[in-house]
DNA sequence: ATGCGCATTTAAAACGTTTGCAATTTCGCT
DNA sequence: AGCGAAATTGCAAACGTTTTAAATGCGCAT
């Protein structure tokens, strides 16, 4: 095996033929005689020859990747998101060859900065997006740039249109109410975080959504808000729902890691879970399954649908649509332990 | 905003320039006139300047990228590894500017394969490598090439010098023992891996050599080992542990997952943790803190290991040192409450 | 004026590939 | 044998950058 790495120049010389032939040979083109394609895909072969990607970037204006943000982190979270879109999408890109890079933003970079590096260095092909804000000033940006891009979620406000993918967390959360409701449930708690990303608002407008079409006036709701990474404050404010003279019987939880820190906080009030409360998630994390009495979720399939999302953005890269490629993905519900009847008594 | 991407030549011809000046004013070369640099640079950030990567790669032979191939998981395993090491990784990285690329391996193709397509098509210049087996052809591959790569994790047979960072099983699960014998502790299971990975032959030969040490003739250690992925399997294993009319008072897993299906199992078993039996893992992934009664096990702080593993590439890339960069990080006891005195009567 | 040294700038080659166009070879046919 | 067309191959430019070596301009001493 070669300590050097093989080049077009060494192959041709070694082939007795030019750059060219070889180039075109090994690209398969029909103009060049099968029986030297055939010498030449066989000398490749056999030299271990490797087209540098590089140059064929340069040329070709194409560089064979898609990027990706690494999004910024809190120092010791645990983002169980990460490792399961990243494995999903690189399954999605892996079928027609493409590699995924991710770009991290140093401390003090914007998010924003970094995907502009990404993009105008002519690193990628294109670009996914995930946890879209209200106001995203990288979906702006991509737009006015022209350059394809993936959201995973959705804007609010329909004004541009473009390729998204996102999980019906709407229709999900109309279900959980649907399910309390007609388990005896009228009085409901949300926690929620304060963050202005877009999900936020799709899953409680599906919330309300589905309290409206019941129209049973006695439904009450109430509205937990905290920020997503200071834990104590989201313990306080799990904890005025809890203390209330009037509490919730059920709690949904805008993801998993809220509600279990809902599950936590009851258990620490002498609360049973789902006896005198019932708690639902969204996401289905490793550790709601684990955590007694094994949390009640949605499974939003990460990994299935970030590989979607990469073939998605092959798509958008190759053919250029016109019309925006959608969809829409329905969570399942993951029916554990933590949801049951309304405490009687108590409606 | 501009709509095409800026390139050299047309920051040139804008400012009445050469190329050549251009670029070494922008790399901030001494020769080029102080006034000149400032004039570039402030044109440069007007236009947004970025410098094709792909050109820059093509003639400096460095690609700014570092690689490493999207690891293999079955269909449905949730691994919190790849999610916090990817992130560490890339804090590491970014302080250089330089990028993380993942090249996912196809259904059928080698993890090898793919390896060389990264090196050889001069993706990056230098790739990490996770999950060392005890016979690894990566590794072997990797230093035939003489390409720059740093190890998560070691070769058991020091035939040949490389970069590593590990994290320090051997001693982990030597206290392990040391706190279970104080505690009472007589009759221990390992539950481990049947694949052919280095770690579990250190951290099982650790836990040999605290037994050892300690030199007790009445000290037992049963083994039950069952493939990774194999969840039925290694239920199996468990249990004949477990069911034994002799059964240990202390398991010690491989890492946390086992430890955790350990409990699950002793539960369905009738036993009480810590009382009836103690249970230590390692890795401290999240589930651990939420299974009843939260999981005594060892923190390897991946991120910060993946942070220090990423700098230390980017050293290896930028000085070639000769002699090997190795580290070998002491996880920490993360004492919850799944171990306790041994169960009286029961030595 | 001439030549020299210095500061500053530039021309041109190189990196490895793809591709438009042109050149060469082959071959059937008269 | 000669011709033309078809099949096959090759030349050279291009992609955007870095870098080597050389050129240019300028002030100053001779």
């Amino acid at each position: 095996m070669p300590a050097r790495v093989t080049t077009l120049k060494e192959l041709a010389a070694q082939l007795g033929l030019s750059i060219t032939t070889v180039s075109r040979a090994l690209a398969g083109h029909e103009q060049i005689a099968l029986k030297t394609r055939q010498r030449v895909t066989e000398a490749a072969r056999q030299a271990g020859y490797v087209p540098n990607t590089a140059a064929r970037t340069l040329v070709s204006g194409r560089s064979g990747f898609v990027g990706m943000v690494l999004p910024i982190r809190g120092p010791n979270l645990v983002d169980s998101f990460l490792g399961e879109f990243v494995t999903g999408l690189g399954e999605g890109l892996v079928s027609h060859g493409s590699d995924l890079i991710l770009a991290a933003a140093a401390q003090g970079q914007s998010e924003l900065s970094v995907l502009r590096h990404v993009v105008e260095s002519g690193r990628a092909d294109g670009v996914v997006v995930t946890r879209i804000a209200e106001v995203d000033e990288r979906l702006a940006y991509l737009r006015q740039r022209n350059f394809p891009f993936v959201a995973h979620g959705r804007l609010l406000d329909g004004d541009f249109a473009y390729h998204w993918l996102d999980t019906d967390g709407a229709h999900a959360f109309g279900e959980a109410f649907d399910m309390l409701y007609d388990l005896g449930h009228r009085h409901f708690g949300l926690v929620t975080i304060s963050e202005p990303m877009t999900f936020r608002h799709l899953r409680q407008d599906g919330l309300a959504a589905a309290i409206a079409r019941r129209g049973d006036p006695s439904v009450r709701l109430d509205v937990a808000t905290a920020p997503r990474f200071d834990r104590g404050a989201r313990i306080q404010a799990i904890n005025r729902l809890l203390h209330a003279t009037d509490r919730p019987t059920a709690i949904v939880a805008l993801f998993d890691e809220l509600a279990l820190t809902v599950m936590e906080e009851a258990a620490r009030a002498g609360l049973a879970v789902p006896r005198d409360l019932s708690v639902i998630g969204f996401d289905n994390i490793a550790a709601s399954a684990y955590a007694p009495p094994g949390l009640t979720t949605f499974d939003a399939s990460i990994r299935q649908c970030a590989r979607e999302i990469g073939e998605m953005l092959l798509t958008v890269i190759g053919n250029r649509p016109d019309a925006p490629l959608t969809r829409l993905v329905r969570p399942t519900l993951v029916s554990r332990a933590s949801h049951g009847p309304a405490p009687i008594g108590r409606n």
